[in-house]
Parts: C-alpha cells; structure tokens; sequence
DNA sequence: TAAATAGTGTCTTTAAGACATTATCGC
DNA sequence: GCGATAATGTCTTAAAGACACTATTTA
C-alpha cells in the first residue's frame, strides 16, 4: 500500500491509532488484545486499533476504537508514542500512534470470542511490533503510579483504600503494608475521604474515598530535588 | 495538500519531525528558532523541522534536520508526542512528531541570521501550534531532570560539580545548595569522579566527574513507593 | 596573604519503614 | 463473643535541609 501527495512526494499510506487498554483483573494486569483476521499476521493476537482520519484529533480515534472493542469508553487517555519505522508494518509506510487507555475493571463487558484479556507478565505471541508497544505502555503506567493521579483510570468515582491498595499491588507487583499504603496515598494530595462508609461485607466497614482532580494531575509527595538556598544571596 | 493512498483512502499529505532543541545559555535554558520562509506563517519563528521520507527511521529524521539546522548531532533524542489535530497545519493533513533534543551548550556554532536562540520563559510569537510543543518539551526536560541522566544531553562528557549545578539551575530555574547538590547528584548514582581536577581559574580546582550511563537511565533516588510487606505472609 | 572557589562534616528536621494496637462490622 | 476486616498510633530508621567549616588554587 502506497500514497502521494498533490506536490507528487510520497506520503503515509496512513496513520494507525492503537489503544492499549490496561486493567487490573483478579489481582493482575491485563491487556486487551484482538484477533487479527486479514493478513498480515491473520489469526494471531494484536492490540486493537484502526486507521486515523482527517477528521478527527488523534485521541478520537484512539477513544472511538476502544469503545468499539469495549463498549466502553476510556476513563484515562494519554498519548504514549508514535512508531514510524519503515519495517514495521508490511502493508507499507504506515507509523503508528499508540495510546495508554485505562478503564476501570467493574465496567468492562464480559468476553467475546474475538477479544480477550491477557495478563501483561504472560502474553500469547503478538503481531506487528505490538509485544514492544505492551512493554512500554506497562512502563509509563508503573513510572506514573505513585507520582500521578493516573490510577483515576482504574479505580471507580468512589472507592476504598484497601481497594486501591488491590489495585495499586495488581499494577506494580508487589505487596503494600496496609497502614504505609494509606498514609502515602493521602500524603500524596490525590485523594480526600467523601465522610461515607461502605458497607456490606464483614469488618469494620471502610471509608469511601475519591481523588481531588480527575484530570492528569501530578502527586505532591516525594518530589523533592535539593533544596533551594534560602537565607543566603 | 492532500493524499490518497493506494487503496482510495485519505491518507495524510506527510509526517512531520521537529526537533526542539534545548540549551542552556548564559544561566537560561533556550530553545532554537528558525525563520519561516514560505507561507503559512512566512516570516515568523517557529521549531526547525522537515517532511519524513518512507526510508528513515522517525528518529534520524528529527536528527538530520537537527544536524542542518546546528551543524552537530544532539546527545539526546527524546520522542516528545505526536500532534495530529485536523486544524494544526493550513496546508493539510500533515501530522507532527516532536522529538526532545539536547545538545552540549559548548559545541554550539554562532548563530545566524536564519536560526536563533531564544530563552523557553519569553519567546517571541511562534508559528502553528509551536508555542505549545515548546512547553510541553521544557515540561518533560524539568520532569525528568532529577530522575534520569537526561542531563548526559546538557553536558560535556567530563563536568566538575559546580558546572552540573549551573546547568540544572538553569533547567529548573532555582538555585541549589552547593553541597546538597552534590550529595543529591553522587546519590543518583548516574555519576561518579573520575579521579582528575579541573585548573585553571583562581580557587580550589573542581574534581572532574563523568556519567555512569550515558544512554538514557534512571536514577536511584528517592523512587520510594510505599514500602512492600516483609515480616508477614 | 587575601580573594575566590571547591569540598567536607554535622546537627536538625522530615519522611518512610515496621509494626502493635484499637475500632467496627456480620454471624 | 468471635472472626474478619479497617483504621490509628508510634517507635525506629533513613534521607533531606541548612549550615559552619576546611581545603586549594590564583593574583
């Protein structure tokens, strides 16, 4: 697949928008991933995507995409990286523009055959450059975890902090003690308690909580280069 | 300008790279312009840059236009974000990608009529969307500054403390306490002594340092998330 | 030997790690 | 009341902040 330009210069065949959608399920992370039914790469799994249009801004078609493949749409959205190497894509010069989407897990709807959700840590073998694409959107999510609101994707409007905790422990590996967990996550500035509680199961029921600011935002904790001179000139 | 691919899709018109290419100057990080010469915007500054070919790597694309425009290769590249809005260029679909660069302020040529540094905090009006890709790229530099060896970019390949420190004031606009400085530096572990002195001007002679790594790193310090469970199941 | 610059040591303050303890639910 | 879960308090340890001080050069 070939295009040219009215100046007669070669252009893209296209531009491809790829959302990688994360989510935590039964305490680990895991990708949404399509079977890919034309060649190339017929029958094998990828992440899901389409071509771009000039009509729409990048993350449209990202967020159009996902919520195809999902029936929902992304509660976070970031633009991860475009990848352009001439090589990638069989079909011609088609670079890529790969998105971080994450939706919260209580919401997805339930598998279909041409779907599936994968653990991160153990993928099935992966068209395109796709394994790569996985590897760096599970980075940027683990990078920004503790010094983000970037959690506000993955976690409901209101939620508890061992349920955070839950998701919190699924996304980076490992396990948090309770009362440090919690001291950070309030230290951070993210999130404040609502004053509700939940109920329900058995113990002591927990307190709801609900981050400040559902746009990106950064933590306030830790973020802490030398300090500045202060009582000198 | 329009395109069409092979198959009777609207395909983008090109790709665009755009290296933003920072430097420190005399205590100020600054950021090189050039004049526009055709239209839109003829007559304007805006970011260096140059139409991608189907042969090149995104990368080598951002760094051969980097390369004509200061007649020395960056020592950082650094993918930035891919600006696709339908509107951002009168001429058509034409997709951007911005790329970090950093040169070493010593190895820059003299300016010249076509080309110019301008300091990021008071730039002069710039064309298309340039105003924002600036910002953004001065945000990723301050945001990683104390958290990478993206200083390697910034400095020559041996630097004495006080040198360091000049240029990451001038990174992150603040002034640093001289031996909380080092003490915060040699802790990254991103750099080590290498046993030589710095002479010449009048005071104590500096001790020459030198990076670890110097492809792109992280450091190890204070990358604390909440500390994992130890003594329990 | 004075001015200038670089480097060391250390006391104080703040944040994080590691629990023990207390609180509140359903059964 | 008992098991289960959530929340609080606190002692210990480590890191950062703020300096005072020492060291080594050139003029």
């Amino acid at each position: 697949m070939t295009a040219v330009n009215s100046s007669g210069f070669p252009a893209p065949a296209g531009i491809y928008a790829v959302p990688v959608v994360l989510a935590p399920l039964s305490g680990r992370l895991h990708v949404l991933l399509v079977r890919r039914v034309e060649a190339p790469f017929a029958g094998t799994w990828v992440l899901p995507g389409g071509f771009m249009s000039p009509s729409e801004r990048p993350e449209e078609t990202a967020q159009r995409k996902l919520t195809e493949k999902t029936g929902v749409g992304a509660v976070y959205l970031e633009q991860l990286e475009t990848y352009g190497d001439p090589e990638r894509d069989p079909r011609g010069w088609i670079p890529t523009v790969a998105y971080l989407a994450l939706i919260d897990a209580a919401v997805l709807r339930a598998d279909e055959s041409s779907s599936r959700w994968e653990p991160v840590d153990a993928l099935p073998p992966l068209g395109f450059d796709h394994p790569r694409i996985v590897v760096d959107a599970v980075e940027r999510l683990r990078g920004k975890l503790w010094w983000s609101n970037i959690a506000v994707g993955l976690l409901p409007e209101r939620f508890t902090m061992p349920q955070a905790r839950r998701v919190f422990e699924a996304i980076s590996g490992v396990t948090y003690e309770p009362s440090n967990f919690r001291r950070e996550l309030e230290q951070s500035g993210l999130v404040h308690a609502t004053g509700t509680l939940a109920k329900g199961g058995p113990g002591r029921p927990a307190a709801m909580y609900e981050f400040v600011e559902r746009q990106p935002a950064w933590s306030l904790r830790r973020s802490r280069p030398p300090a500045m001179l202060r009582h000198r000139s």
